[in-house]
DNA sequence: TCTCTCAATATTGTATACAGTAAACAGAAT
DNA sequence: ATTCTGTTTACTGTATACAATATTGAGAGA
């Protein structure tokens, strides 16, 4: 497939490989459900709707079952992960390990610029918690939120294994419903008081907050999350 | 390259890939310092040297790019990567937050199995350390044990993560220096109040255990490897 | 009817061939 | 000498073709 080389007139874009444009269609096709759990991923199948050869789409896949977005077995392919209530636990019990980590590290480590960056996000949430808000929406803002967080320890490798925890998480907190009123209220000022800690260099502080928002959070997208596969089985 | 029939006649072990192949063989070079740190990885060379094709050393490759041994960049291949202080610094901290939540696991939900592999381990340990130990020999065991340790807290994710940072840690203790009477001391005990702790689910010490034996293993480690590099550079 | 064997088929694992990119170099212009 | 520019070269990125494996289903035998 050749390169679009026009598009790189346009702005600074990095030149991009096709693992990487497979990489996005498959995480948003899965994201959006269009390519359910269980379902099998036929390497030249998906070649041939990508209209791509096998190798990109075969780095694409490793990649993705890194992700835990999918699993791959010995000569029988790949297919879409079921993410269960236990997984859902995993997640959260390491990204808690990892989160906690961050934050003392952030307390340390974090520079002006990540400031900005993570009160700019909050300032967005604040902006668009009066209007509706879409559950994709809502799980960016979360989401960038906590990967500014992640940078600002300034560890290249954990925020590598969080960038990997990153797309399930993702998939967790699309189950939330945010038309839920607490989630409304509580959204924004959790995040608001982690980030005061962290500029004010309060480590215990921090890491407490943090504990308790994650613990908070688990315990509503487990509630999300069983209504979401209840309903999937049904 | 055709498969090896004749080996699957040996045992029952599992029908394995060229990748697998591939991998073994670059870790064990890297390992070896045959291959030293800033070399480059060309796909078309290992893939002669090696009688395969450019496809499982390029999937190896990524493999050992996720592992930290090796450093890929776009259209410009792969590089044996340098380990310098600070990535000392971030495998031992990850390994810590890592470690911290196996042994909280670990207590809640070992088994007798994992019990035993680690008391096997342990008495490998003191049968060896009467005689003269290689350092290969001692990071094989230490690493062992802590392998268990991950298994025994049944949790998939974080056993996957642990093993993604396997290969660094093993490099790291290939540079202490076993004839020294203190790791000679230590090593075994350690490793056997950790596993006493575990059994007795003992949860407060077994975490304090950990921390120490990390933080000690961190700080003995951090000695030899920095002399390690410096003796590298002259 | 059930189970076993064996071929047919579908799909991954691997090899090879081609296209595109970026570093390296030579020659021209200043 | 030095910087610029075009060309070469060496490599990765991608596509295609072939080999090996696992699953499926049909037919034979019990």
């Amino acid at each position: 497939m050749a390169r679009d080389t026009l598009s790189n007139l346009t702005g600074i874009q990095e030149r991009r490989t096709l693992v990487h444009d497979v990489l996005e269609a498959l995480r948003q096709a899965i994201w959006e459900r269009q390519l359910q759990p269980g379902i099998r991923l036929r390497e030249e199948e998906l070649a041939e709707a990508l209209n791509v050869s096998r190798g990109p789409v075969r780095e694409a896949l490793i990649q993705l079952e890194y992700e835990g977005l999918v699993i791959r077995e010995q000569n029988r392919g790949a297919s879409v992960a079921r993410l269960e209530r236990e997984d859902l636990d995993e997640v959260y019990s390491l990204r808690m390990a990892l989160e906690k980590l961050a934050v003392q590290l952030a307390v340390k480590n974090h520079n002006d610029s990540h400031l900005a960056q993570m009160q700019a996000i909050l300032d967005d949430m604040r902006s668009v918690l009066d209007e509706t808000v879409t559950v994709q929406r809502a799980a960016d803002l979360d989401v960038s939120f906590h990967e500014v967080l992640i940078k600002s320890a300034q560890h290249k490798r954990l925020h590598h294994f969080w960038s990997t925890l990153r797309p399930q998480i993702y998939i967790f907190l699309l189950s939330r419903n945010v038309a839920n009123s607490d989630f409304r209220e509580y959204m924004l000022p959790w995040h608001q008081d982690i980030l005061d800690a962290i500029r004010d260099r309060n480590e215990k502080t921090a890491l407490e907050l943090i504990e308790t928002h994650l613990e908070a959070s688990y315990t509503r997208v487990l509630v999300s999350y069983e209504e979401f596969l209840g309903a999937d089985r049904s």
